[in-house]
DNA sequence: CAACACAGTTTAATAATGCAACCATCGGAG
DNA sequence: CTCCGATGGTTGCATTATTAAACTGTGTTG
């Protein structure tokens, strides 16, 4: 790609969080950070990326405020890499990503887990979006508002 | 970028979904889609983004069944990209990124619509997660299964 | 103290963007 | 019928991101 036109200032919330965590290692990184990875040579050897490219992108996450750095709890020397509230925040779009996954995939077969919750070790519904008044709502029944204060704009989401 | 990794044969469904949708253009099509812009200019004027790359990525999106392209209802000639139900499954892909930017954005303030519900014109609650008997579940609350049939895998996410 | 793992950095090659200019088709005005 | 602008692209070239692989500098093990 080329100067990746940043998405950093548009009011747009969605092109914000692509700005942050919208390319593909990112995501990943986070997701076995979920898992509870921490080393960079276990990022490395699972995501199989270059490791320069690691560097950077821990080094982006860090920057943003997804991972802090801690002095390596477990056995000494060597760093780790922890998630903040806001990489943990980043779960309810993995699930996203993973239901969309599981329900459109052409070849789901192949898709090796599923998630489960812990206490009975069933599958998980599928993510809901409610109303204030908890009617359940799909795409149709929701639609954009400007913000109250603040400049108006044109930019849309759906 | 270099022979830029597919995941389309990984087994993790995040690493599929992001290998589909998981570039910064892909996703704001998608939701521009979803708002109701069906033609290349209306896209193209929107997103600012090049008529080539546009052309790709509209390209990409068929070829996955994302969008179709239909013979232009309105007026005439030319034709217009619509979203496939695969496409408007990504509509809780979105708001959870729309969400997650609300939640951890440094410059809250910045951010120019809310996402409300048509009906009362009230801002949307968070996405829940539940398990099939109910409970609302956090990250915390949920594992990875291997699926039951199928060669198994270290494959994770969270 | 030699070998090895960890956590990177550097380098060179290559593939993905972006910009701008170009081309083809359609519909309407004259 | 012809010219013109808008639509929907395609093509080329410059720029940048990503990669693999080699190298560096620590710490740790034997």
């Amino acid at each position: 790609m080329v100067k990746r036109t940043s998405f950093e200032h548009d009011d747009c919330p969605v092109a914000r969080a692509l700005d942050a965590i919208g390319d593909w290692w990112s995501m990943l990184i986070i997701r076995e950070a979920l898992f509870g990875i921490s080393r960079f040579s276990e990022f490395q050897k699972r995501l199989g990326l270059a490791k320069n490219i690691l560097t950077v992108r821990l080094r982006a996450l860090v920057d943003q405020g997804i991972l802090k750095t801690a002095p390596a709890s477990d056995g000494s020397a060597y760093q780790e890499y922890l998630l903040t509230p806001k990489g943990r925040g980043v779960f309810p779009i993995l699930v996203a990503l993973r239901q969309w996954s599981e329900e459109f995939d052409e070849r789901p077969q192949e898709i090796a887990t599923i998630l489960v919750d812990k206490e009975k070790g069933k599958p998980v519904r599928k993510l809901e979006l409610h109303s204030q008044d908890g009617r359940l709502l799909s795409a149709a029944d929701t639609a954009l508002k400007p913000r109250a204060t603040g400049k108006q704009s044109r930019r849309v989401m759906a």
